[in-house]
DNA sequence: CAGTGGTCTAGACCACCGA
DNA sequence: CGGTGGTCTAGACCACTGC
């Protein structure tokens, strides 16, 4: 847990804990020159603060009117991007993962134009089950490019991959997903305890940090019995 | 088209276009200040132009060093909602639909709870073959709550509904989406000009406005083979 | 009409980067 | 060190809501 530095961010914890704690959909919060002069802060910043509960679909403001607490449960949280272990933990559900290979390999052109490499890069693919309280739930394909990660085929790889990254300074921004469905192959049924011909949902993901670099290229097939991807999308850019 | 009205408005459509036009990828704009001064407003409407660009991942802010422009075609546009008919446009396709059934039904008592009205109220069911360019891409449920848009079942329903609910004054702001597979069913198959077992994408979506009032419930079924979901996630919120 | 959120300003200080 | 982006302020005016 990392603590809060800037007022907004101290302010927009606050706001939140309030409106978990004291207030229930449809509620009004205080305006905003009385939330300043209460917390003893200029008006642009508990508009910042604002913005950000905004953003997270926790409040709606009416313009004349004030601003309410939303129907918090009705808008789902995600449509940021989360590990695999990061989704199970938020279902309550204890992340693994069995490692089926780990091998060092060079990158063809199609894979290097992905991770933005040359051709011929050393890259380490990782081919793992990802299980969810030891069942079963997704079989995944990584390649990482060893470029940026030297020496990660040494690490503990039965956890997240992003945790790794951080160990070498690089943080996953945004993603890049392709969401497609597939029919389970014989060999992925096996591995996946389910018949082969089944629907299953495949995704193909680019993470990148913040410079928009690529660190990792990933194609899974879910089992769509199991897993499916809940989003809430905005209209409003 | 509807032009911009406030000054952070024309300031972000401004530097859209001088990045589209003048700017590579990993060129440098203007200082905050500068920009302010050049354009005549305060250093605070800059930022708030550039905080829109960034979201839009337009740029990269690296503190202490500039504002870049980012390598754009390697973020993906969508994560933002879309109509069916504004996704075939981004895709240079025609959109159009095919009524299958339009008919006014009761709400059972599950209907009746996504879209929060009692359950036996009255709901358009309208299910639609959805084309691109006259091939089938999608098939689709859609259930409408007559109690916000009385009459709309004499509307034209053979082009977006999102252009209908304006009409009665209602905005989709956001949709809960819930991405599944599925095998294709005899009668899907026929439809889409499939076969049955094939396997497919299945979409269940509840769209709202902007107080997170429920406007539609749709169930759509897309050929997986024609049709896929294009997403880019963000982890910093 | 008074009160709300929405926009905008001019100026201050801090934290960080690169020469 | 100077220049950059990041945070924050006090105060102004506008647009909208609801009584």
């Amino acid at each position: 847990m990392r603590s809060a530095v800037t007022k907004y961010e101290v302010l927009c914890d606050g706001l939140r804990q309030e409106i978990r704690s004291k207030l229930v959909p449809g509620d009004a919060l205080d305006g905003e020159r009385t939330l300043a002069e209460r917390l003893g802060v200029s008006r642009v910043t508990v508009r910042r603060a604002l913005d950000q509960l905004d953003a997270e679909g926790l409040i709606v403001r009416v313009h004349g009117s004030g601003t309410y607490v939303s129907d918090a449960q009705l808008i789902g949280k995600t449509l940021r991007l989360t590990s695999f272990t990061d989704d199970m933990c938020e279902r309550g559900l204890e992340a693994g993962a069995a490692v089926l290979i780990s091998e060092v390999i060079y990158a063809d052109t199609d894979l290097a134009t992905f991770l933005r490499l040359e051709s011929g890069a050393e890259v380490l693919r990782l081919r793992r089950l990802r299980l969810a309280n030891e069942t079963p739930m997704a079989l995944e394909d990584a390649f990482v490019p060893l470029g940026l990660f030297p020496g990660i085929e040494e690490r503990d790889l039965t956890t997240s991959l992003y945790a790794s990254f951080s160990a070498y300074g690089y943080t996953v921004d945004r993603a890049r997903q392709q969401i497609t469905s597939a029919a389970l192959t014989e060999e992925e049924a096996k591995l996946l305890d389910s018949t082969p011909g089944t629907p299953a949902l495949r995704v193909e993901r680019v993470s990148m940090d913040r410079l928009g670099q690529p660190l990792e290229k990933v194609a899974t097939i879910y089992r769509s019995d199991r897993y499916h991807f809940d989003i809430t999308v905005r209209a409003h850019l």
